[in-house]
DNA sequence: CGGTATCCGAAATGATACTG
DNA sequence: CAGTATCATTTCGGATACCG
């Protein structure tokens, strides 16, 4: 998953270096990633304040909601601007990088909302097996 | 990401059920999930024994195939035939439901393959500034 | 307001050894 | 061959406290 450092490419380029997608979800699938990006889409092209996009993201910590979005922005995936105010006020938006991404994100989402009932039931099944096996 | 057990969704249901999302992306964010779907959809509609799955994803433990399969089985993703024979042949083979994630699954991957390039760039520019600041 | 630093528990992964 | 069990390591994520 690796949110914080980034520093494990080379490790990972060892035995693999021609998986990129193995790198991409080594971000969006870390807990708040995908949910951060949902919710920028939905605002794009504006811009989202730290305090609304934690509204918006019920459950986040300060710390992994400030950790999740540094990674993006260091991954290029949003943009950050600072007013230089007194408290400061700080906007996030997805670069053309990041709208691209929610492309193929939201088909996936759309997969999930559609299919995950279905692997619900497979594992409601899974239990029950395990249970019958149980009695015999 | 859960691989392993499977009972932590009433702690996840608490603070957002009505995100299948993220719950699909505790499965295919894994380690080696999305590798597996790869290989078995490559493979479609045949099925790949154990050891060529193996072979196949360069860098997988036996132990961590193991459970990467199990937890694909029992989300009904991934079917599971048994040869009863000694040694015991195992063939796997992705049912319907697993086709259908393969979809969504190849145009993120085909993301990933176009746009990695750009994340990297992205993150020299930034390691290249946290660099600068250690100079000034 | 929007962070960062630190500590801690939980979970994922890997190495190794053993089994039917 | 195809696992399972156990142990050790690494990483993730949450809680808390502090800073500009």
């Amino acid at each position: 998953m690796r949110v914080t450092t980034r520093p494990a490419r080379a490790k990972g380029d060892l035995f693999d270096p021609a998986c990129p997608t193995r790198q991409l979800l080594d971000r969006i699938g870390t807990k708040w990633t995908s949910m951060a990006i949902k919710v920028l889409a939905g605002t794009a092209p504006g811009e989202v304040r730290f305090a609304d996009l934690r509204r918006q993201m019920p459950g986040v910590s300060q710390k992994m909601l400030s950790v999740t979005l540094r990674s993006l922005v260091q991954d290029g995936l949003v943009a950050r601007r600072v007013e230089p105010t007194v408290p400061p006020r700080v906007h996030y938006r997805l670069t053309d990088l990041g709208l691209s991404l929610e492309t193929p994100l939201a088909a996936l989402r759309a997969w999930a909302e559609e299919h995950m009932a279905e692997i619900d039931h497979a594992n409601a099944i899974a239990r029950a097996g395990a249970v019958d096996s149980e009695f015999g």
